[in-house]
DNA sequence: CATAGAAGTGACCACCTGGTCATTCCCACG
DNA sequence: CGTGGGAATGACCAGGTGGTCACTTCTATG
């Protein structure tokens, strides 16, 4: 570590921009830090996570993390900042991945997209969901609002689109569509990583079965559940 | 409390029954202690729960509530086993509820059935979904595939009645269909608490507007998303 | 009334938490 | 070399936690 640190120092040194503490430090060891203590959030939750044990494990003075941080709630919104951004950008390379997929394979191919993000990530995904359910975060409501409705409208113009496309029937609820495919993909995701949600449908089995779990998921909900016409009658209205 | 709580005492004295110091409480105690108790880990969820603050609440010393569970987890697991058998009870009587109503028609009974379930015992509800997404409960796994386990197949059977009759496509996975109803029926219980879950779909609304959004989803669930007869072709393998 | 045995008590314990700050260390500069 | 100033340190703090236990209080009974 010391020899590109200290390459480092000289330089914003040289720079003299009196930036944070932990913006001056080495670029590597700022990694160190945010991904010792995004791993300690993502495990315990805000509440049990532990300064203690995230500077033990990082062979850190705790008085470090509080000189950079300022607080325990300071450094998981910096954290979150992160995830924040990191998590938008492959939800918008879905979106603008436009092709000539109709609406079912388009959304099929979401599921899996977020399926490889959440296993790519999962300490990001874990802190997300937990923020879901859990209630007691700092800034939950308003990181919640943010993120969530950016998802939300996200499927909810894939809808659309399905809509003016005519594959999606006219008098569906976009909104409603939105809700239904965000909380069945939610609990797919958590499924995976959970063999007790699971309950044996086969999402926390091998790659290639839960690949096709996934699609079939989709495409449960674009086909619905009932015998096509006849129910029809009955159930509108 | 006295007259009524020494009547018992005598009582339990006479029949000589050694049972634990609990047990041979004035039932009514019993049930302010255990309420109080429940509200705490509904509020907090498990970690977060506080023996002082329960004790204090109940203006009794921390000493008793001790020698009462021996721990707190032990308190908890007794709250806990309770509670399951007060959730099992009303899923069967929905279950057992039969009438000659269609597929559609009973998924929207089930999904109010459940939401009036949820409003009414709100610390119940609260503490499922806690262990459900939280990981860090005592007896997690042993909830999971007790009560999720009994849910999930009681919206099995429901599928497969309807396929029965013919309603419901019979290619149709029901265990998969399940999967799909209980994941938007979750999401749709906790959204009418949480304006910021709901985001916007009016399921935290007034009783009607969310009556009738229950609906729409349960009917959104049955006809699908797509335009009938159209996709089928491209979606199906 | 005396007494055994159960119920109730709260000071106390070890441990852990987030947070502080006087001190020391380090190193680029003049 | 000496020095200025940022980085690093860890003993220390107040407060909260689950848990203990020697003790007192109650009361149904002989």
């Amino acid at each position: 570590m010391p020899r590109e640190a200290s390459a480092f120092r000289k330089e914003t040194r040289q720079m003299n921009l009196s930036r944070s503490t932990f913006d001056n430090l080495d670029p590597q060891k700022q990694r160190r830090v945010l991904d010792e203590s995004l791993r300690e959030f993502a495990e315990r939750g805000y509440n049990q996570a532990s300064i203690n044990r995230i500077v033990a494990r990082l062979d850190i003075a705790k008085g470090s993390l509080f000189q950079y941080f300022g607080s325990k709630e300071g450094l998981f919104k910096h954290l979150f900042r992160k995830a924040v951004d990191e998590i938008k950008a492959p939800l918008r390379a879905i979106r603008d991945a436009r092709g000539a997929e109709s609406f079912p394979e388009r959304l099929k191919r979401v599921f899996s997209a977020s399926a490889a993000f959440a296993q790519a990530h999962p300490f990001l995904w874990s802190i997300y969901r937990r923020m879901l359910t859990q209630e007691d975060f700092p800034l939950r409501a308003t990181l919640l609002t943010e993120v969530r409705a950016e998802a939300l409208t996200f499927f909810r113009e894939l809808v659309e689109l399905g809509q003016q496309r005519g594959e999606v029937r006219a008098d569906l609820d976009p909104a409603l569509a939105a809700f239904v495919i965000e909380a069945t993909l939610d609990r797919a995701l958590s499924a995976q990583d959970s063999s007790v949600l699971d309950a044996g449908l086969g999402l926390s089995a091998d790659a290639d079965t839960r690949q096709a779990r996934l699609d079939a998921l989709a495409e449960a909900l674009c086909l619905g559940f009932s015998q096509s016409a006849a129910v029809e009658g009955v159930t509108h209205v």
